[in-house]
DNA sequence: TTTT
DNA sequence: TTTT
């Protein structure tokens, strides 16, 4: 009934920018989270937490941010999964974000997701984008 | 350098009190929280977010929640990882939670982490405790 | 850049709905939030922390919250400010609320804020409201 | 039950550190944090939210921030109230931090509040400090 | 009263 | 001024 995640960390390599088959953009990447304490033996470790954003947020992403950026995601955690080569099922837990602050960057724009008032699927368009590895079924709303 | 979480959602069954080789107490129990939109079928889903809590925490979890009762957490996401039996490493996303309110409850008991003031295996204590399945070296703090 | 808050409290009072002269509906509740601490003299103190909805959100949180009921809700804190009736400029204090989880109901609707895709002033509407006491300068988006 | 708020903004100034008369530091300082839209003129408007440390973190917010400085703000919103010198009673909103994160900085220190394991007022220290002028009643835990 |  |  609600799920809210609030990240700060830095990006573990450049943003990628993928279409689905209807030709929606998804963009994802890892933000590297300090731990807030350290481990027995002193070491400072990290998560590594996977984010995905959509539509114009996507393309915002892919062209502002890139590895090493200090980043804010705002967004949910949602479990994806899918069957595998071996025909075994995998859970993905990702960070679906709807809003992204670019903290460090050139010209410092920054981009919340702008909601869908249509359905995105009306208007299919596919051909311009990238190899296609994500499903329309795993569109956010 | 700031990861947050915060659900709402229902235990999916009992929560499971465990307890580490040095006695510390760990609950883990799964939350369901339904996503904000349906599915193009009309169907509502849930993601099914699997929640740890530790110590004391851990204890009153154990004590005052069950299945079906709504819930809300407040912690951060972690990965941990293991080597499972056939030798390969396997990722677990959990929420480490730091405060959990029991929204529904017999006498709604509601309980934050009270914080370890003193490293918790000075004083291990091992024996009244559970079959043990977790490390160690998974303490959050 | 980043403003979010994370509120679950229970309503001192019925919320109130009203209208802006441009017919914009507007609700106002006060959601009483235990603080996590006793006084030094054991007493439990709590926040009474004023909420303000917009739009189709305003309506369904007039219909279905109620005093006492205990509430989620997701927003931003914004300040308004006015010119009082002794010529002084007043500060308020408000969260915006754009996400209402109603945790007790009769039949537990809840809603999130649909965002608006059009300029609502588009069309203006009102003769049918209640008494008017705000302004559409204060509408946040 | 829940009261959560996570800021991120600039400094409008440099911190104020003081001392209650028990010796508890106290640092207060101002986020402007920019609204997430623009008004009908284009215009991009702030909220200015004062927010106050306690303790450790208030001598390290007090070490490590200055005016203008990129600040990530996790706490609580609470309202405080006194008489002035009217004899009205005043309310005042403020975000408690218990978690303050310097996003730009010469060195880039973060800090966490160290959760007081003892009664703070146990050994009461004044003397060293600066003018007083809160009370040890606004405590915050 | 305010920051970039 | 306040809720359970």
């Amino acid at each position: 009934m609600l799920n809210r995640v609030i990240l700060i960390g830095r990006l573990t390599k450049d943003p990628e920018l993928r279409y689905t088959p209807a030709g929606v953009a998804v963009t994802q990447f890892t933000l590297a989270v300090d731990r807030p304490f350290t481990t027995q033996g002193g070491e400072r470790e990290a998560d590594f937490l996977p984010v995905v954003t959509w539509r114009q947020l996507a393309e915002t992403c892919a062209n502002y941010l890139r590895k090493g950026r200090l980043t804010a995601v705002e967004g949910r955690i949602q479990i994806r999964n899918y069957e595998n080569n071996d025909g075994k099922r995998v859970y993905v837990t990702e960070i679906i974000a709807d809003n992204v602050r670019f903290l460090e960057s050139g010209n410092n724009r920054n981009q919340s997701s702008p909601p869908p008032s249509e359905p995105s699927n009306k208007d299919p368009f596919s051909g311009d984008g990238k190899p296609i590895d994500i499903s329309d079924d795993d569109l956010p709303f």
